[in-house]
DNA sequence: GTGACAATCTGTAACGTTTCAGTGTATTGA
DNA sequence: TCAATACACTGAAACGTTACAGATTGTCAC
């Protein structure tokens, strides 16, 4: 009997977190044993495992993070990389539930990494990377040329994008096809006889930028409508600005008839820079926006939306991260989401 | 010389990245005495700390927070728990930002712990608890007898809560004074000749229920107004439950000319079922609502509205837990932050 | 010159885990 | 009978950190 010589310490003790030595102790084993009966290796004997499982369940055992991070590297971490002043708001809770949903079941946690508007959105990643923290990051705002994507893809950290990039490099992501989005509702707003379109875009510079502008420019050649120019402000301009921008446009003589926009709090202010300018939507004007909560309708009867699952996008993400953790080609963990069709108030 | 001793495996690779233990080497010190004039020890030379902090810096030394951990205990970690059905979007994303925002220079990180409707709301406290994965913890959705508070206070673990508790028991929370909301919310209606009022009030069972509803009907005494009842939907309805609700409710001939909205998503509903009624904003009825964004008065400019900063509430809820953890008094971490004036449109 | 005492510095052990290199025992083949 | 082999298990070491209990100086009083 080893007992003896074993619990020099621990044991006895009321109530302590069970660890490795509390289980060999229990069942008698050596802590190797332990460790890889709980791990199913195959050089332990069947009983044994079934018995050590058994144990460690019911004394409620969990394997301490620090311990495993410390001894093997991993974190059981994956990081949201955030924008703490850009990112839409909403947008930010959808995509943390998605990847919570995801990761529920899992030994993972979800750590929130924010960066603010002065920094280097690479300064965030740098940390990450430098020091250990997390097995797999996902970062939004994606760029087609993004040193963030490049940078982790270097040094083959597990990542996944929410948008793609267009540096010929493989790596997962998720994307919502913004190209389809913008020429379907060009196509719409052609149907109902609109004829001189303005595009609200995405913030200059990110990838879904060049996407929309294109499947609204495409759409726009094969319905045979026309382009009004709208680029002094994007959905990252603030409520203010995009108001009154947009009642200036709707002052001229050669304003717009219809209207895509690419947010939803965007598009609120469109619509007050509209009627600012004594304009009546649905009348004078239409306009279709993406939206990520069914809220618009209630806004306004008259607005056209489509909708942009963004729970969707952050469980497709966090699937793609563990994914790459897993081992599986970042190839095959591509995804993009289609717009629905665009939808008129129901009510 | 005993770097021959030391080194035996360490020191020469390319570019790991540096522990205590690099330092020790470089400066020709020992261990145990990198790792004290790193934190301003006493007990080593004024030169020697100034001297081994500048090589710390020089070479980007960061502490193994896996080493800290399992040595000390320590986690580093805020948890912040979220309901993932329940809780209002834009509420999370700037309770996360505000976080955020008093973590960032500090070591914390900010992991987020979700749990969903079937679950007990104390599984994820649990869970944390019990695997102490975090130095604190930061709850919302307070209820007046609450559980995890209980829990949380009787194991002597630092958390701080959204929303008040009553059960006699002393513990850092930050709150919007709801009874002063509602109260000013009932005088203003009441200042514009409203006397038939109606309160969509928050879910029933937490806390600020009950300080919503006391403010309402104190203030509804005191200006001599009536209370129509509308108590089979609160905030945590859908928009389509709270819009037909409110819908019916005007229809009858008792309707009210005012209403109180608790949240700005609700109010969006309240307004359709309002109009679904055939009835007009500003003519037949006012409405005051809570807003967290400035989003309302685009929706409807006969709305009027108060703001909650709920981004305030972050940084307020995180710097009470860290002060909590620092040693300062649970009494001395409690705050109040009061509505501002209601305000008409401003457009 | 000795003992006491600061002032600085140091080695060892421990936190809980996994990996490495075994150890012992039974089974097999010859 | 002996070696070879498979099987089931084990101790020691290591990850990076900090706490504990010294160790090595130099200074000072007497």
């Amino acid at each position: 009997m080893d007992r003896d010589q074993t619990d020099k310490d621990d044991e006895a003790s009321a109530h302590e977190r069970p660890t490795l030595k509390t289980l060999a102790f229990m069942t008698g084993l050596g802590v190797t044993t332990v460790s890889r009966a709980l791990k199913d290796a195959p050089e332990i004997g069947a009983e044994t495992r079934r018995r050590v499982q058994l144990v460690a369940r019911q004394i409620g055992y969990r394997p301490n993070r620090a311990g495993v991070r410390l001894r093997t590297g991993k974190t059981n971490v994956i990081s949201l990389v955030l924008n703490t002043e850009r990112e839409i708001m909403s947008f930010v809770s959808d995509i943390i539930y998605g990847v919570s949903e995801v990761i529920a079941d899992t030994p993972y946690h979800l750590i929130v990494t924010p960066y603010s508007r002065s920094q280097d959105p690479l300064d965030p990643i740098r940390y990450l990377v430098e020091t250990g923290s997390a097995d797999g990051v996902i970062i939004s705002r994606t760029q087609p040329n993004d040193p963030r994507a490049r940078y982790m893809l270097e040094r083959g950290i597990p990542f996944a994008t929410h948008g793609r990039t267009d540096m010929g490099l493989i790596h997962p992501y998720h994307d919502f096809d913004n190209y389809a989005f913008a020429a379907e509702a060009v196509r719409h707003l052609a149907g109902i006889g609109r004829r001189r379109l303005a595009l609200l875009t995405p913030p200059v510079g990110l990838t879904y930028h060049g996407h929309t502008v294109n499947g609204f420019a495409d759409a726009l050649s094969e319905v045979g409508a026309s382009e009004v120019p709208f680029n002094t402000v994007s959905i990252d301009h603030s409520i203010e600005q995009i108001r009154m921008r947009t009642a200036q446009l709707m002052r001229r003589d050669d304003r717009p008839d219809g209207f895509v926009s690419s947010a939803a709090a965007a598009t609120l202010a469109v619509v007050a820079g509209i009627e600012d300018a004594g304009l009546k939507l649905g009348r004078d004007v239409d306009v279709v926006s993406k939206q990520s909560s069914d809220l618009l309708h209630l806004f306004r009867r008259e607005l056209l939306v489509v909708n942009e699952n963004f729970r969707l996008a952050g469980s497709e993400l966090a699937r793609s991260v563990l994914g790459l953790i897993g081992g599986a080609a970042p190839g095959s963990l591509q995804s993009m989401s289609l717009p629905g069709e665009v939808v008129a108030y129901r009510g």
